[in-house]
DNA sequence: GATGAATGAGTGTTCATTCAT
DNA sequence: TATGAATGAACACTCATTCAT
C-alpha cells in the first residue's frame, strides 16, 4: 500500500527536485562560473527539466544564488559544529586552523563559488539571506580563541581578530584557488594529496608562530 | 608642418592598435572574466573595430591569451626589477613582500585574470609563452633571501622556498581576489586604503615571524 | 468544435515544422548550393524561425544532410517501385529508361542537391545513412534484365551492369544538370518540353541500341 | 646587364602576374565553387596580393568570369586543333570521342566550373566573350562527321547533330562531374584509371552503335 | 604597381526564457 | 506539476572590398 518508488525521470517530491537541481547545478556553476555555465546543461544532467528550474527558481540568476546560499550554509554550518572552548587556546587555534584547511581542500566547489562570486564584485552574495550573520561568529570565535591564549600567557596582545581570520582563510583558501595557475607555472601539482599535507603543517606552524609571545 | 594628427577612426599605427585593443580587452576580461566579456563590448570601447580584434588576435580566445601573457610579462617583470641582494635577508624578505603586497593592490585586474583562469583550470595559461620560466627566478629569488638569513643567523634552517612562495602570495593575492566577498561578509571595505596599510603590517610581521629563527 | 486552426507563427504538430523546414532547406540547397544558401533566407521562408533549424537539425552541415538523405530516399523509393520483370527485356528496359529520364526532368532539385555534392567530393554523402544500400537494388535491377534479355536472345553477352547504369544515368542527368551551360552555349533552351521530348526519345534508342545483339 | 630575375613576392611582368592570378583562381574555383572560394585564400596562393585581384580583374566575379573564360577558350583551341577530315566518319567519331573523353578526364577543374556555373544557372557564362562561337564549330564537326558517314553508308540517315554532341558530352562530362558520388554508392572510385580505360571503351562503342546503319 | 591595415554588412550559432498542452 | 516546442536577442566570427601610403 506504500506509494509507489519514484521514477527516475518523473519526480514526485518537490523538495527531492529541487535538492536535485541544487547539486546539478552547484556542481556547474563551481565547475564553469556563473556566466559559463549553461541551463540546458544543467536541466540535463537533472532528474528533471528545464522547465522545473524555472518553476522552483524563476531564472538562472536566482538558481545561482540559492546555490551559493546553500553553500554559504554549509559552511556555516561547519563552524558551529565547532566546539573548542575546552581546549587550550594554542591547540583550539591548532584545531581551527586544521578544520579550515581540510574544508577548503574537500570542497573546491565551495572556493570556485567564491571565486565567481568576487569575479561578480559579491552583487549575487548580497542578496544571500543572512549572509552578514556569519561574521558575527567567526569574530566572535577568534576573539575567543585570542582572549584564552592571552588570559593563558601564550600568545601576543593586540592580536586584531579580523586580521587573524583573513590570514587564515588566505593561507587555506590560495592553493585551491589557485591550484591551477601555481601548478601550471611551477610544473607540479600543488594540490596533490603529499603537497597538501606539508602545507597544511605549514600553515598551521605560520599561523602559530604569527600569534604566540 | 608635422605629420596631420592621427583620425580617431583610421589607425595608421598597427602597433598603437594592437596595444589600443589589449589595454580594453585586458581591462573587460578582468572586469567581466573570459565567459562575462563581449568581443562587441570590447569593440566599442577600442579605438578601432571588432574586425581588427580578428585581424590581429584571431579570435576571442586568442586575444585572451595574449591578455594573460602580458599580464604575466608585467609581473615578470617587476619581479626581475628586484634587487635586495645587498639588503640583510629580513629587510629584503620584508621589502620583497612589500611590494608583491603593492602590486596585488594596484593591480586588481592581474589578480581578476589569474582567478578567471583557475575558474577555467589554467587551459589558456598552459598556452601562454614562458609561463614556466617564472618559477626558476621566483624559487631562485626565495632560495637567495632564505641562505643569506640562514647563514646570518636571522632565520631558522629548512624552510621551503615554495612554501614561503606560496604563503607570500596567498596573502597579497586574497585581500584583492576576495575583497568582495569578505567586504560584503564583514560589513566594511577591506580594500579601503586604511584597512590595505594595516593588512599590509600584518602581513610583513607574519611572514617575518614564520622564518625567524 | 474540431480543434483550433493552427497558427502561423507557432506551430503545434513538431513533425510539420520538420517537413516544412526541410522542404525549405531542399528548395533553398538546390537553388543555391550548400555554401551560396543561407540560414536566414531559409528560416525566413519557413513557417517558424532560425532557431527552430538549430533545434531540430544542429546546424546548417546537419540540415544540409537531413536534405540530401530525403532526396535519395525519395529516388529509392521511385526504384523500388519499378517491376518491369513480366515485361520482355527490352520493354523493360526501355521503360526504365523513360521513369529515370523523367524523374531527373521533374525533380532538377534532386539533380542540382547532386551536383553540389559532387563540388563537395561527396563529404556528406558519406555520412548518408544507407547510401550504399541504393547500389545492390540498381545493379541487381540491370542484372536481371540483361540476364532476360540475354536469354532471350535479344541482347548481346557481356553486358557490365554497372556500366549500363552509368550510361543511363549520364543521359538523363547531363540534360538537367547542363541545361544552362548548354542552353547558352547553344543559343536555345534545351530544357523545353520539345526538346526534352525528342532527346528522350533519343536516349531511349541510344541505351536499346547499345544492348542490342 | 639583362634585367635582374623577378622576385618572388614583387611581380614585375604584369603580364605573369594575371596569369598567376588567374591559374590560382582556376584551381579555387574549381575546388569549392565561387561560393565557396576565399578571396584570402586566393591571394594568399598566389605571388602577389590581394591588391592586385582588384586592381586586374576588378573584384570576386569577374575574376571568376575570367577563368570562366579561360577554361572556355582552351577547350576551343582543343576543339579546333581536331582535324578528322581525311579519316573514315566511323574512325573520325571515334577519335572525337575518345578526345572528348580524354580531355573531360584529365580536366576535371573545367568539368567542375562548368557544374558550378549550372549551379548559378550560367548567369557569368552569359557575359563570356564568344561564348556562343563555340556551338558553330561543334554542330559543324558534327554534321561533317555525319555527313560524311552517310555518304558512306556506314551511318543512319537523320541523325541529329546536336543530339549526338550532347550525348557525346553527357557520356564523357558524368564520369568525371559525378564521380564522387558515384564511387560513394557503389563503393569504388569510378575515376581510377583502369575504370575509366573501360568506360572509355564502353563510351565508344555506344555511339558508334548508335550511329551505325 | 604594390602593400598592410582597415571596414561594414552579413553569417552561422547560442542563450535564457516562455508558451501550449 | 510536468514536458517538448518555440522564441528573439545576442554572440562570435567571416567576407569581399577599400583606404593610406
Amino acid at each position: 500500500m506504500g506509494r509507489p518508488p519514484a521514477r527516475e525521470t518523473r519526480q514526485n517530491d518537490p523538495e527531492e527536485t529541487r535538492n536535485n537541481i541544487l547539486e546539478v547545478a552547484a556542481r556547474e556553476f563551481a565547475d564553469r562560473g556563473l556566466d559559463g555555465a549553461r541551463i540546458d546543461e544543467i536541466a540535463e544532467k537533472t532528474n528533471s527539466s528545464k522547465r522545473m528550474i524555472y518553476y522552483y527558481f524563476g531564472g538562472k540568476d536566482e538558481l545561482y544564488r540559492a546555490v551559493l546560499e546553500r553553500s554559504y550554509a554549509a559552511i556555516r554550518e561547519r563552524e558551529a559544529a565547532e566546539n573548542f572552548e575546552a581546549l587550550p587556546a594554542d591547540e583550539a587555534l591548532k584545531a581551527h586552523v586544521e578544520h579550515t584547511f581540510d574544508y577548503h581542500a574537500k570542497h573546491p566547489e565551495f572556493v570556485r563559488l567564491v571565486m565567481n562570486e568576487n569575479i561578480h564584485r559579491a552583487e549575487h552574495l548580497k542578496h544571500v539571506e543572512g549572509i552578514k550573520d556569519r561574521n558575527k561568529r567567526v569574530i566572535a570565535s577568534m576573539k575567543a580563541i585570542i582572549g584564552n591564549g592571552v588570559d593563558a600567557g601564550l600568545f601576543k596582545p593586540d592580536i586584531d581578530p579580523l586580521e587573524l581570520h583573513l590570514s587564515i582563510s588566505a593561507l587555506c583558501f590560495y592553493n585551491v584557488s589557485n591550484r591551477y595557475s601555481a601548478s601550471t607555472i611551477f610544473g607540479k601539482d600543488i594540490g596533490a594529496p603529499a603537497m597538501m599535507a606539508r602545507r597544511k603543517a605549514w600553515v598551521v606552524s605560520m599561523i602559530l608562530a604569527a600569534v604566540r609571545r
